[in-house]
DNA sequence: TATAAAAACGATCATACGTTCGTTTCCTGC
DNA sequence: GCAGGAAACGAACGTATGATCGTTTTTATA
């Protein structure tokens, strides 16, 4: 046997990047093995090699396209709002969205920044880095107009942003609290916490 | 040769707590291999096993250690400690204290939880609940005499805790921000987010 | 001081891992 | 309809891993 009757490209390696993403979820980078990952597939071993060039490789890919994605997203969404406590309800809002929804990649874009090589990794922390900055540029326009009070720029954003995601280790979409009711929760703990 | 002059068994088994629990924090539990860490303690592979079950247990025990301590150190903080607003405070200063304190075991404590047997993994799920409901108390409390505002106990905790234990994960405590100054700025962020 | 336990060595086992490679079959574009 | 690339197979390689074991030396106990 060899080339399986109605196989494509592109199919395959999304195949590939969703059972990747769950094991790497569920069982971490490290304990996830490609022999595993290619059952889930449904393939050998060797042939995850005609879509991937490396381990370290899938990984990073996965890391680097929510990064990417989270950033174009949060800037569409802030697109045109104003006011810093109109911004940073939006902000709000979309984080917790998609953090709700894309859980396992934002989960794995944490814990598993120590797996990646350090170039990688630098990479990666970069564009965290930049995502960070959207709120601290919020709270320090709204921290000029007054509206704010924040003593220490950097400690606050990463004080809320430590909150507004550590839902996704928790939160589950079909328990008992609503989305728009972890929304509500999430916007009134950090809009009482920096209104002056 | 065989056994080393001067070795102890007590010493050597903290050398391996020391030296594994600064593997796991930089590499992960998976990535650690016992080699490494029988040659940082100075030791052959197999001599770790004169002091350790399995590699399991050795994180069980780094786990399940700092866990029981936690919890006896938050008692014995709040013992005597009257009022919701007080009992809040000393709670977050105590959990920011200990978690800059032992920041790797912290760290380890939920980044590792997934690497944890089943059974291994209950048992410390429960010291955790058992902990958060140290905070969910104090919230019933002050919510029960009007002092706090809490729309959902658990969300709420859920999103304190989030917030305060998320220092470790880039707090230096060489750096820039006093460790007065960051207690301050979270004592603040959480009773106005809970303040009626 | 004799003796049992403790703590180390060093060799080794079985297994699992990431990756490579030659080969075969299927799909696509000219 | 043919050529060439794409996508799979299956076997294999080299290495690393957690763990075991018999042996030896040191420490502690009685």
């Amino acid at each position: 046997m060899s080339r399986t009757r109605g196989s494509s490209g592109p199919k395959t390696l999304a195949a590939i990047n969703e059972a990747g993403l769950d094991l790497i979820y569920t069982a971490g980078y490290e304990a996830m093995s490609l022999r595993e990952l290619a059952a889930r597939v449904g393939l050998q071993p060797g042939s995850l090699y005609n879509h991937i060039e490396t381990k370290q490789d899938l990984l990073f890919d996965l890391i680097h396209n929510h990064m990417v994605t989270l950033l174009a997203r949060v800037d569409a969404e802030l697109e045109g709002v104003e006011g810093p406590v109109e911004r940073l309800k939006v902000f709000v809002a979309f984080h917790l969205d998609y953090h709700i929804e894309r859980k396992r990649e934002v989960f794995i874009g944490s814990a598993e920044l120590r797996s990646l090589t350090p170039k990688n990794r630098k990479a990666i922390v970069a564009l965290r880095r930049a995502y960070e900055d959207r709120l601290c540029d919020i709270l320090k326009k709204g921290a000029a107009k007054k509206l704010f009070v924040v003593s220490d720029l950097r400690v606050t954003a990463y004080a809320l942003l430590a909150m507004l995601t550590g839902i996704c280790t928790w939160y589950d979409p079909k328990g008992r609290v609503s989305r728009k009711k972890l929304i509500d929760i999430h916007t009134r703990l950090v809009l009482d916490g920096v209104t002056a």
